[in-house]
DNA sequence: GTGCCTCGAGTTCC
DNA sequence: CTCGAGGCAC
């Protein structure tokens, strides 16, 4: 038998005929496997043929087949998992604690989309999964792509991982085999599928016997279970581990899949999903609260862990008005359950010096469980907040402060970051002093001043101070930054400490110092000739960086992701920022066009010209660019619109949209949407009861339109 | 001046 | 993820 012939004996032919069966055979396995849910062969069976099938490949690497098994399985490299851009964002949702955030986000729609408190306005609410988002992409019917969220733009490719789980079909129920003529009337070309991987408690609970069986780690939680199975190189181990799925919703569409967000659902499990059997449809805010309770009353009964309930606007052409805010969509909401809360004792607190020199107290805890993760640390945000007051001055806890040795009680915000809730003073030893928050920088010593207004104590040591220095750095290399691969958090604290990269410049002269000579980056502890490699590789590769991250990485207050975008694309090159920046002191031409960008104050204005004012910060960010190439802004892909790349104002009532959603869609198609009328204003709307705004328009000579011709201009009726 | 709506900054644990 | 604060509309 073939099978059995050394692979060291086969000759060309033989391997390549050998290679077609292989895939043949693989493939069915995993048919009948994963889609008829009956294997045709045994575990061990299925890893020695796929072994004989690399075995050959090693040996014939010009005979690997495009469907070679070990392109599907397993063949995820080893660094980790490739990357995968969402076509459609991946956003998250705004929270609600209280029903009056309900009830606050449902008059909000109301409001935006200008319906009177009494139409009728309906949701649907299902339980939230304590899981992990997955997007699933089929095209003609058939899977080819699973996605982790990441950071909502770009998530890991787990596609091999996402055919091991059951839930998840391969085909879409009803593609046909053999007639894809058909496929356009049955099912849509394009669907990206949305959902929730998660784990049930009786498999976690079997998983962790398991596990502790065979002397292997055991999780803490269901869904750090789930995170963690779906997260394995080897498909093999994902396999094995029993996940589940739910689908919510989806993304990139070639066709609507209903007019609301029920009927798309329904759409969905016909077309072979897993959907939450809890989900309701409900008329309005009281049937919506009931539904909370009510599922709130089963949750201990579901099998699976849920923190919330989630409400979505159910009519979807209403969904589309709405549209998006930065990273949530305006449609949506989960309402999350009570927090879980655990009493333990706070035996210090320690303060934490930030990139804007901004000293953070943190709560060292005795060890507690809570929501099912150990905590050690909390926050304690600034120190108004241990003293019991807001920023206002208002006491929270009743103005009861927290000291160090208190009884403090825990809880996990959003699931997440560990917070203090409250204190025991009946618990409170006699002696227990009153926490002093410190008046220099635990760092580098220098006076920690609190700006009137502001809740934050800074350092004012500036770059002479390491941890800002560090803090500076970490940020200059993270990943809406430099994203340089091999040079994390960790490294950059380690080199820093050996004095081998003290600001920005020194990351690109790192290989001019250490790839050669005395002492070589190979040679450091932890580091090998290809390791070191690679990384002077990775910084070669960002020596080309676009302007909007090189904004973003130079670390200046106020100046954000998105604010570095916003400069970037008015800027449009480095010298042009550079020298618009370098020349906008107060009352400068320069500052005036740097604050009429849509988005800039004073504050950033002010804070982007000190930086580049101040010499040493300057002489350090001049280093640095003299070894970058600055990629211009990209333009953004012109919208096909006749007011693409306008300036438009509205003013006036607005009879037939509200001022929210006419600008939403304006700036949808391209328009820049300003508050004001000036010289760069193109086009003015003006609803009955403008004023001024068309008074100037006239004398300026702007062409104006009433809301009317700007639906018809826009081609909306 | 007030009240949204976003963004920026700092945070923890796996 | 949350809080504080910047930016802007009303």
């Amino acid at each position: 038998m073939s099978d059995q012939q050394k692979v060291d004996d086969l000759d060309e032919d033989a391997a390549r005929a050998e290679l077609e069966r292989l895939a043949r055979r693989l493939a069915e396995a995993n048919r009948a496997y994963h889609r008829d849910d009956a294997p045709v062969m045994s575990d061990a069976e299925f890893d020695a043929l796929r072994a004989r099938n690399a075995a050959i490949e090693a040996r014939f690497p010009a005979l690997r087949r495009d469907d070679s098994p070990s392109r599907q399985v397993g063949a995820a490299p080893a660094e980790g998992f490739g990357k995968i851009r969402h076509e459609v964002r991946m956003l998250s949702l705004e929270n609600a604690f209280e029903a009056d955030d309900v009830a606050e986000f449902v008059a909000r729609i109301r409001r935006y989309l200008g319906l009177p408190a009494e139409a009728p306005l309906a949701f649907t609410a299902e339980p939230k999964i304590d899981g992990l988002s997955l997007s699933l992409r089929y095209e003609g019917g058939v899977l080819v792509q699973a996605a982790t969220r990441g950071d909502g733009e770009t998530g890991e490719n787990v596609t091999e991982n996402a055919r091991t789980i059951t839930d998840i079909p391969a085909r879409l129920r009803g593609a046909p085999d053999l007639l894809p003529d058909l496929l356009p009337d049955l099912l849509p070309d394009l669907l990206e599928v949305r959902g929730e991987v998660y784990m049930s408690h009786a498999d976690f609970a079997a998983l962790n016997e398991r596990q502790a069986g065979a002397g292997a780690k055991t999780f803490a939680n269901p869904r750090n279970a789930a995170a963690g199975s779906l997260r394995q190189l080897d498909p093999a181990i994902t396999a094995a581990r029993p996940l589940r799925f739910f689908a919510y919703g989806w993304g990139k569409l070639s066709a609507p899949l209903a007019d609301s967000q029920s009927g798309a659902l329904s759409r969905l499990a016909e077309l072979g999903f897993a959907t939450n059997p809890e989900m309701r449809r409900c008329e309005g805010l009281d049937a919506m609260l009931a539904t909370y309770r009510a599922i709130e009353q089963r949750r201990a009964t579901l099998g699976y862990d849920i923190d919330g309930v989630v409400y979505k606007l159910d009519d979807l052409a209403l969904q589309d008005r709405l549209g998006f805010r930065s990273t949530t969509p305006r449609w949506a909401i989960a309402h999350k359950f009570p927090a879980e809360l655990a009493w333990t004792r706070l035996r210090a607190i320690d303060i934490q010096v930030g990139r804007t020199g901004a000293l953070s107290p943190v709560a060292r805890l005795d060890p507690v469980t809570v929501g099912g993760v150990v905590v050690s640390n909390a926050t304690l945000h600034n120190e108004d907040y241990i003293a019991g007051r807001d920023a206002k001055g208002a006491p929270i806890r009743e103005g009861r402060d927290i000291r160090p040795g208190d009884w403090v009680q825990v809880y996990r915000a959003g699931d997440v970051i560990p917070k203090i809730a409250d204190v025991d003073l009946s618990r409170r030893k006699n002696d227990a002093q009153v926490y002093v928050f410190p008046q220099e920088c635990p760092e580098c010593g220098s006076p920690a001043l609190r700006e009137p207004g502001d809740a934050v104590r800074r350092c004012t040591g500036g770059l002479i101070c390491p941890a800002q220095a560090v803090e500076r750095l970490k940020h200059f290399v993270s990943r809406a930054a430099f994203d340089i691969e091999g040079l994390g958090a960790k490294q950059v604290e380690a080199f820093w400490r050996d004095g081998w990269i003290r600001e920005p410049a020194d990351i690109f002269t790192l290989q001019e110092r250490y790839g050669s000579g005395l002492k070589q980056l190979k040679n450091r502890e932890g580091w090998g000739a290809k390791s070191a490699e690679n990384l002077f590789a990775a910084i070669a590769e960002k020596r080309r960086i676009p302007l909007n991250r090189l904004i973003f990485a130079l670390g200046i207050r106020h100046v954000g992701e998105a604010a570095a975008q916003l400069l970037a694309s008015h800027y449009a090159t480095w010298p042009a920022f550079e020298a618009a920046v370098t020349a906008a002191a107060p009352d400068t031409p320069e500052r005036e066009d740097l604050l009429s960008i849509d988005g800039v104050g004073a504050v950033m204005a002010a804070s982007l010209t000190q930086a580049f004012a101040n010499p040493a910060e300057r002489a350090s960010i001049d280093r640095l660019v003299a070894h970058l190439e600055v990629e211009p802004v990209r333009r953004r892909a012109p919208v096909e619109s006749p007011v693409a790349g306008k300036t438009v104002v509205f003013t006036g009532t607005l009879e037939r949209m509200t001022r929210a959603e006419a600008k939403a869609r304006a700036e949808a198609l391209g328009a820049k949407v300003a508050g004001s009328v000036s010289a760069r204003t193109d086009l003015l709307v003006a609803g009955p009861g403008a004023g001024s705004k068309a008074k100037k328009a006239a004398e300026l000579g702007i062409e104006t339109l009433d809301e009317d011709g700007w639906l018809a201009l826009i081609g909306a009726g």
